[in-house]
DNA sequence: CTGAAAGCGCTAACAA
DNA sequence: TTGTTAGCGCTTTCAG
């Protein structure tokens, strides 16, 4: 009777715990509804007395407001899309893991999709995405398909790509330094004494790959080597692609002293190709990937590889995102997000074959 | 003027897209809101006409209903929650992967967490988790803390575990027979001529972890091998446990001939220790792994391990989930959902050091 | 079979 | 500084 009105539509048991919102909190803590809304939100103007009886109020009721509502009315989800190429390879995990943490700390949720390289798959990702209601998108496929693009960049959620993507408003890129990385590698590799390179690309159509096969032709030419067009295969970024291609190359009259990947899977199938072979790695080959995932450390050899941050480019992205979507109006002076790489040497690069023989170095039995 | 009276907030042009909600589509079709949400729902009683009519019009303007709004009135998100131990560990990815396009098939979106066996963090999750309304979560961690499980359970969300947890409605256990692979990989051993196997565990307190153990335990009972407890370490599921305990036997005056992974990062580790020490696999032991990941493939050498699904897995999760989230009323009996697991034998594991050396097997030089 | 209208839980004007 | 109130976009009785 003295009910508000609401309908009671379900069994309302004597001092069964009433539906938990907005409401019950205000009455319990004998304030309007506005004032605990802004008590949550943290307004200011609000008195910090009465703000501290609302808290006790919601800690004792141990109560936390409906995102759903809260979403509709303000037109922000609080959730962070990521769209990976194949969460199936470590080093998406490892990148999952640092923008989930990032996110999560700054209140988002993030929706992850793995895409598996199917445009068909993108697209239904995106449409998932959009349809979340999602405040942002990170593209972490180290490529895009140009009209999936277009479905996100006009329905003008935030978005953040690697290397390369549409110019516009809300639209960000994380410019990744492969040179830098791939050169030294390239240079590691020339200063053993090997000329003969291969390098196993990623991808046709991903953009990235064809980055990081740039970065590698041009460093080549720096060091005074022509790259052999016949010494670069298809690794598919993947453990099949490396090892395929591995063989490929054991199958040809004439070998290369050294193959660089672009990224570890494709080396991690290539060392196993060799061991398969019966050949060994470095002495017969050495191996150069790219990522530098976990894995890395314990393959047999241990990988030398050129590491990429999975951490900074998992907080470049959210830092690009939130920039956008907590702008206040103005279209903040675009800012540049820039990734380094590195090469992290370990044990799977040693001198060419045959060449300073007396040289070669003994590998300690332990660590 | 023959507005309805809704607030013109916002600019108001001449044929500007205006706000696209179902009111829209409703205009358009010349039909009230109500059938286009019942054309929507696919609810039987919309005449086909019009709901063709009503569907055309959505094609056209290439509308898609706001989840929010849909979820807040209804009281259903449509979305998993999944949470699991460690990202990172590439188990797991496969897992989500499956977990995502089965949830994804049954129009669901998917809220993954990874604990990294934090209970702290496991505690946030399951809190935003929560906040977001899932409809259900699975709890893919291989074993939880009771305060925390019943934090989910009094909110009374359809919950899934694997192995165990506690009884109650809308709380479902995937159980994993662990026992038939793990038997099959000792008797793999013991036929094989091992006497002295070695398991390495996974973190204590993991349900999974014992169980797995437990099954070692009996197996070797089973075989007349009395299991020793020196010989049981640590291996904490991870490549660097796994390194730590090969160290371990390592430095013990008694090897084992061969030991039992609790998982394969570990098994990986192990791998890793033995080169490192310049010892062979499986010539001076056999290593047997389990979960079967994908990179068991190609470790050097490939590794013998016991398989367990993750798809089905996955399947049996969202499988679970569902029908508790989808019941109407009736509290559907519980239905048993079990896992089986399967010895892979490759190549790490073989017979034991000097005994039947004549008979040791040749391993092809090619695949 | 279809439409009108009452909310779902919350935020954000606008008043007081 | 606080309260009142009008929706956010949709589902769902309840009439017609």
């Amino acid at each position: 009777m003295a009910d508000t009105g609401q309908g009671s539509k379900k069994k309302r048991k004597t001092g069964a715990p009433e539906r938990m919102d907005i409401r019950t909190i205000a009455r319990f803590a004998n304030v309007s509804i506005a004032t605990v809304s802004r008590t949550i939100n943290r307004v200011p103007t609000v008195n910090p007395k009465i703000a501290k009886r609302v808290w006790e109020v919601i800690e004792e009721l141990d109560y936390f407001p409906n995102t759903q509502a809260r979403a509709l009315v303000s037109g922000r989800s609080w959730i962070l899309g990521l769209i990976v190429s194949e969460i199936t390879n470590p080093f998406f995990p490892e990148l999952i893991q640092g923008f989930e943490d990032i996110a999560v700390e700054h209140g988002y949720e993030i929706l992850v999709s793995s895409t598996n390289h199917d445009p068909k798959r993108m697209s239904h990702c995106i449409r998932r995405m959009l349809e979340r209601k999602v405040d942002g998108v990170a593209v972490m496929t180290f490529g895009i398909e140009a009209p999936l693009l277009e479905q996100l960049a006009q329905r003008k959620v935030p978005l953040v790509f690697i290397d390369v993507g549409p110019d516009g408003p809300g639209i960000n890129v994380l410019k990744v330094d492969y040179r830098h990385g791939i050169r030294q590698g390239v240079q590691h590799l020339a200063a053993l004494g090997h000329r003969k390179i291969a390098f196993l690309r990623g991808p046709m159509g991903l953009h990235s790959a064809q980055s990081r096969l740039d970065a590698f032709s041009e460093s080549m030419r720096e060091c005074g080597i022509t790259p052999d067009p016949a010494w670069i295969l298809q690794g598919e970024h993947t453990l099949e692609g490396g090892m395929a291609a591995m063989q490929q190359l054991l199958a040809a009259k004439n070998m290369p002293t050294a193959v660089m990947c672009s990224n570890d899977m494709t080396a991690i199938g290539v060392l196993h190709t060799m061991y398969r072979a019966g050949l060994r790695v470095p002495d017969d080959l050495s191996v150069i990937g790219f990522d530098n995932i976990h894995m890395a450390e314990v393959t047999i050899p241990p990988l030398t590889t050129v590491q990429m941050s999975r951490f900074d480019l998992a907080r470049a992205a959210v830092t690009a995102l939130r920039a956008c979507a907590e702008a206040t109006e103005k279209p903040t002076q675009k800012r540049e997000y820039s990734i380094q790489t590195d090469l992290v040497v370990r044990e799977s690069t040693g001198f060419p074959k045959g060449t300073m023989k007396e040289l070669r170095k003994k590998r300690p039995a332990k660590k």
